[in-house]
DNA sequence: GTGAGTCCCGTTTTT
DNA sequence: CGGGACTCAC
């Protein structure tokens, strides 16, 4: 047991062997968290302060639940390891999942009951309101989902929302509407499985109780991302902090907190502090990854925020290398010497995988990798479509719902006529008809309609009906393999002419099922079980979208968001793009709140690199198809000067722009590059010396770059981006500029 | 019911 | 500029 502990610092130790006691963990990047959590649940278990079924723990992804367990299984004995299996370990929505399929009577839910993913879920609002004949201009989908998931997640059914406006008035409305037909459909979308547990947890007394006594311990990881319903949620299995409840270990860090937008609060981690009258939080100050410089640039940067918790990273290891700070003419300019930059370190023996480009938004990728490809540098880039998502996959999986839940309208809608099976719109059409009038699914009003439409669309009932009986028996990766051809998919793809990759995604898609079958240790003799493994196999693929087209194994470099790049380490980083307007992004500038995210998510980007650190940004960058001339990102002058080393021609500091310059500077090693770069523009226009891209100085507005220019001699106007100060068009005759 | 043509829009994303 | 959604003509 001792052997667990060691090497523990102090910090680490303190937080590990706290008795038993509602905690908070500040875990600062590459502090350990994970190992903190981890060791803190085998060291209850194996001092016997805890059974392995009176611990909870919390993530926020499947792939964090999964490390946690498997790192808690190589630190426990074998013998504990089969009971580890008692512990509740998973996502929120994971564990919502299950609790509501074992009290699915308690919680008003059919025991198959579907997962809608935000796509099922945007297309299930988006057939409401064609049914109700709402203008899809006035209440957009895409902002009508946002709506309630909004209320969901404050907790608010439509009766206690306060409707403010009539157009408020009337999206109430529709959330009522979506949750009847929700309800009629057996189906429940991501808030809904945190909500309706919620709800169940609170009115139902015994079960409430029952969960209240059986954990002893709740342990939640990245608890800055929670949301206001989450922590209601933690707060209610833990009975608010009452004796005798569970005790609450929350480890998160407040200044990686890069997610409100979807909804998460930092603010939870002051009111879990003061709810649960936590005494000492404990700091996770020493960071095992990066060296000095590094963590001292990200240290200066995340000082400019104000109400943070506090906390300081520092490290055993050397400073390091300066900070690389590189200044493009133009965006490919900036992608040329990344890949530049990337061959050398190559050259020098570092993995490719070791290696990541990080940019704010998936736009900035499109250069990245047309560089990257032109010089046949191997790379992977992350967030594109993820396994089931994908259409075939999508479809396949809507026959499977439809096994399991024919009254699944989502699911019925997007195969009734996939493949083609002669059902146009108009057959459609007379089936919604016939549904709102008998009030029934689509599927159960198949019977009322008469005429042609009503024989085609028999013929597919009849076929949702054989597949179920013929799918009873079947294991089911076999259930799975006999929906794919007798459906017609397969033989669909087949005869399309890039339907080889799709053919073997639904071939994968069988191997998914297996591999779900082993995971979750089921007898291949459950048999007459056919149908509620199917059930939770389906569960599985909403909860768990697969990995981000990973082909691991290959040596590339890794291209991904900042957002991404969030709890991941690498040899060296790119960030490139490093452009007001652009990071910060111009949408999060004007409130406070915004920019302070953005500079959060600039101390996670700093926060990934080990070795390296090269910062980046570009005179002019082609955005939405015209170019933009941007001021360097102001989080670029919150490093100190002694980290950096400015690897542009001029002096550091001193100007945006060169003039006429026809070379270009040397690479961190070896010698001059020769090349010359396109100028950012030069228009040739009489504007007293000034050129479009240039920095000036204006007397009230302060700095800002020339992004345009109309008219000559006494009416030459320039447009000029002042950054913080907006864009203005000034008179060159009137308006006093200083080249800056 | 499919395919070409057109229009619109444009952070970040997990479950 | 480029992708996605949508429309209109066969």
């Amino acid at each position: 047991m001792s052997d667990l502990l060691v090497n523990l610092n102090p910090e680490q130790l303190q937080a590990v062997t706290l008795p038993p006691q509602h905690a908070l963990i500040l875990a600062g990047a590459g502090s350990g968290k994970t190992r903190v959590l981890t060791t803190r649940i085998a060291w209850l278990v194996q001092t016997g302060q805890v059974d392995p079924q009176g611990v909870l723990a919390v993530t926020f992804t499947n792939k964090a639940a999964k490390e946690l367990l498997a790192r808690l299984s190589a630190m426990l004995p074998l013998s504990f390891n089969r009971s580890a299996r008692g512990m509740w370990i998973g996502t929120f929505h994971g564990l919502c999942n299950r609790l509501l399929r074992a009290h699915h009577r308690d919680a008003g839910l059919p025991q198959l009951f579907q997962i809608l993913d935000s796509g099922d879920q945007l297309a299930a609002i988006k057939r409401l309101l064609k049914a109700l004949n709402v203008d899809d201009e006035k209440f957009p989908p895409r902002e009508l989902q946002h709506f309630i998931n909004g209320q969901k997640e404050a907790g608010l059914r439509p009766h206690a929302v306060e409707a403010w406006d009539d157009y408020t008035r009337h999206r109430v409305e529709l959330y009522i509407e979506y949750e009847s037909q929700c309800q009629r459909e057996s189906v429940v979308d991501f808030a809904e499985l945190l909500l309706r547990t919620y709800e169940l947890l609170e009115r139902n007394e015994p079960i409430r109780k029952h969960y209240q006594q059986r954990f002893r311990h709740i342990l939640v990881d990245e608890f800055q991302d929670t949301n206001k319903l989450q922590y209601r949620w933690l707060k209610l299995l833990a009975d608010a902090g009452r004796d005798g409840a569970a005790k609450l270990f929350c480890v998160g860090d407040d200044d990686q907190s890069i997610y409100r937008f979807r909804g998460a609060d930092v603010g939870n981690m002051r009111d879990f502090e003061r709810e649960f009258h936590v005494g000492n939080v404990i700091r996770l100050e020493q960071n095992y990854r990066s060296h000095g410089n590094i963590l001292d640039a990200a240290n200066a940067i995340i000082r400019h925020n104000a109400g943070r918790l506090g906390k300081n990273l520092w490290t055993e290891r050397g400073a390091g290398e300066p900070i690389r700070v590189f200044e493009a003419c133009g965006d490919l300019d900036e992608a040329r010497w990344i890949v530049d930059e990337i061959q050398s370190l190559v050259r020098d023996g570092m993995s490719r995988s070791g290696i990541a480009l990080l940019y704010r938004s998936n736009a900035q990728s499109r250069v990245l990798e047309h560089q990257l490809f032109s010089s046949g540098i191997s790379y992977r880039v992350y967030g594109g479509l993820r396994f089931f998502e994908r259409q075939e996959i999508k479809h396949a999986l809507a026959y499977l719902r439809l096994i399991a839940n024919p009254d699944d309208d989502t699911a019925f809608s997007r195969v009734v006529n996939f493949p083609t099976r002669g059902i146009g719109a108009r057959s459609i059409e007379a089936l919604q008809d016939a549904a709102r009038t008998w009030n029934s699914s689509l599927y159960a009003a198949v019977p009322h309609l008469a005429g042609k439409p009503g024989t085609v669309l028999a013929q597919f009932v009849r076929l949702v009906e054989d597949l179920r009986r013929d799918t009873a028996k079947l294991p089911l990766p076999e259930l799975v393999d006999h929906v794919l051809d007798a459906s017609g998919l397969r033989n669909h793809f087949r005869n399309e002419k890039e339907g080889q990759e799709r053919l073997e995604n639904l071939d994968e898609l069988i191997n998914a099922a297996a591999n779900f079958v082993a995971e979750a240790g089921v007898q291949a003799d459950a048999q007459d079980m056919a149908h509620a493994l199917l059930a939770d196999f389906l569960a599985h693929a909403s909860l768990e979208a697969g990995e981000h087209q990973a082909e691991a194994g290959s040596d590339a470099v890794q291209l991904m968001t900042v957002h991404s790049s969030k709890g991941l380490e690498f040899d060296a980083v790119f960030l490139s793009g490093l452009e007001e307007g652009l990071f910060p992004h111009e949408n999060s500038i004007l409130e406070t709140e915004g920019l302070e995210e953005e500079r959060r998510l600039m101390y996670v980007a700093v926060t990934r690199a080990r070795q390296r650190l090269y910062l980046s940004f570009a005179q002019s960058r082609m955005l939405h198809g015209q170019t933009r001339y941007n001021l360097r990102s102001r989080f670029l002058e919150e490093i100190p000067e002694g980290l950096t080393k400015w690897l542009s021609p001029l002096n550091p500091r001193t100007s945006a722009v060169r003039s006429g310059f026809g070379g270009y500077y040397q690479p961190s090693r070896g010698g001059v590059v020769a090349k010359a770069p396109e100028q950012p523009v030069s228009r040739s226009r009489d504007l007293g010396g000034l050129r479009v891209g240039q920095l000036v100085t204006h007397a009230k507005f302060g700095q800002g770059v020339i992004v345009a220019a109309e008219g000559s001699g006494a009416d030459a106007r320039v447009q000029i981006n002042f950054g913080a100060a907006g864009v203005k068009w000034l008179m060159l005759a009137v308006a006093k500029l200083d080249p800056a």
